[in-house]
DNA sequence: GCGACAG
DNA sequence: ATCTTGTCGC
């Protein structure tokens, strides 16, 4: 079964999909698409939905829900979630401009984080919104916190809190633009709590998804 | 060898 | 992510 875990392949899949990362570009901005995966055990529960870039109103939302094919192990998290996140991207009417995903994106060891890759799977600029860092030095600059690359010094992540008392957010590019603007564009999207709208929406279906069993349609 | 490690 | 009671505070 080619969804069985295998570090090995995953580790090359993951490294063949850096040479795509320029297929994609992002443009203006209409449409923002969310997604979040819940479990209780090995059952997951995924959730998508659109949204107006301006208004934040909701235009779709579905869910899905099935058996994950393999456990979490830290740095392959999409081999894990992706297949809610494509499952519900099949359905939208209208296909996103942006994608918005719960974990990291170029801010992982091989800069190939969930982010990444659901962006390059649907053809999509991406951003990755994280609740806790993964890969890279946190280091404080005059422009803010960021999560450097221990390497070569590059900025992977902005270091976010929407008020000095929230914990933090690691905001870093999916795929099809800079960090910069990926902030800029991300910034926009909060109201208030620690995480932008759109993925706190979709964060509170999917838990309701699972443990209530609500039926979205 | 040991610890760290998105969701 | 999920398990899991009470508890401190606005």
């Amino acid at each position: 079964m080619d969804t069985a875990w295998n570090r090995e392949r995953f580790l090359k899949a993951q490294e063949a999909l850096r040479n795509l990362t320029d297929s994609v570009r992002l443009g203006s901005v209409q449409w923002v698409a969310a997604f979040d995966v819940s479990f209780q055990g090995r059952r997951g529960y995924g959730v998508g939905a659109l949204f107006d870039y301006e208004t934040l109103a909701m235009s779709e939302c579905y869910s899905v829900s099935f058996d994950a094919y393999v456990p979490y192990v830290p740095t392959f998290l999409a081999f894990r979630e992706m297949p809610y996140i494509l499952s519900i991207w099949k359905r939208f009417t209208r296909k996103p401009d942006l994608m918005l995903i719960d974990g990291h994106g170029l801010s992982h060891p091989r800069a190939m984080g969930i982010a990444t890759q659901a962006g390059l799977a649907c053809r999509t600029p991406s951003i990755g919104i994280a609740k806790k860092p993964l890969f890279g030095l946190e280091l404080q600059t005059e422009e803010g916190t960021f999560l450097v690359h221990p390497e070569t010094g590059e900025r992977l992540a902005y270091v976010y809190k929407h008020k000095p008392r929230f914990n933090p957010v690691y905001i870093s590019v999916g795929v099809g633009m800079d960090l910069s603007t990926a902030v800029n564009v991300v910034l926009k999207l909060f109201r208030g709590c620690r995480e932008p709208e759109p993925l706190r929406a979709v964060h509170n279906v999917s838990l309701n998804e699972g443990r209530i069993g609500l039926h979205a349609v």
